[in-house]
DNA sequence: ATATCGATTATCT
DNA sequence: GATAATCGATATG
């Protein structure tokens, strides 16, 4: 048996190409919804689907941590696209994002929800929550600090991890599916470009964050 | 249902 | 010294 044309058709999955983020975070955000955040240690297996994302432009974006040019936190933006850039905020939480583009160019793309899929018990303990009905799911991955926690995600441990590479133990499968209806919002939680439309979100899902 | 606020620290001015 | 791409708890209608 060689290697099979229809993975992406298969259970198994694969990881997305470093082509596939080389691009503007905007495409890159969009076609991320659907894919599969996957998490693989020694002690569990966590599988999520992305259901909500913002795209960060770089060095002219002024709501990008880029905005004001290459810093010791953010130089993973400007590295090679792929790369988990984890960063640590308001004192409690970690948040996840890609970088995009080729290297040189600071875009990246936030990861702002998702739906559980597989390891729901070890999210649940990492949440240091307890799930007592489906309604409980979202507060496992909704919001970035939440899918961060759920997936055990810290900066000492994950940024700069390749996320095209299934050998990093981090990393975004392509299982073939594509969402039905796309929705594109202002992003959340920022102060200065707020009008700018560049939150991408699963029409429907009741795993987005906010309203 | 919406609003406000405290927690807590890495990072940058 | 001020700020921040958030969350969870509490208060109020």
């Amino acid at each position: 048996m060689g290697k099979s044309r229809t993975t992406t058709q298969s259970g198994v999955g694969r990881p997305l190409s470093r082509a596939f983020f080389a691009r503007d975070p905007r495409r890159v955000a969009r076609e991320l919804l659907g894919k599969v955040l996957v998490r693989q240690t020694e002690r569990e297996f966590l599988a999520a689907r992305i259901v909500e994302v913002e795209a960060y432009l770089g060095e002219k974006d002024p709501a990008a941590h880029a905005a004001a040019g290459r810093t010791a936190r953010n130089a993973v933006l400007f590295g090679p696209p792929g790369h988990a850039y984890v960063y640590f905020i308001y004192g409690n939480h970690y948040c996840l994002n890609v970088s995009c583009e080729a290297e040189g160019k600071a875009g990246c793309v936030l990861f702002r929800a998702l739906e559980p899929l597989f390891g729901v018990e070890d999210m649940a303990r990492n949440r240091g929550v307890k799930v007592w009905s489906l309604g409980d799911l979202p507060y496992l991955t909704s919001g970035p600090g939440r899918l961060a926690e759920a997936f055990a995600i810290t900066r000492a441990r994950d940024n700069g991890c390749d996320l095209t590479s299934a050998a990093s133990g981090l990393w975004i499968a392509d299982f073939g599916d594509r969402p039905r209806h796309i929705r594109v919002t202002p992003r959340i939680g920022i102060s200065k470009a707020s009008d700018k439309r560049l939150r991408y979100l699963v029409e429907g899902s009741p795993f987005v964050s906010g309203r």
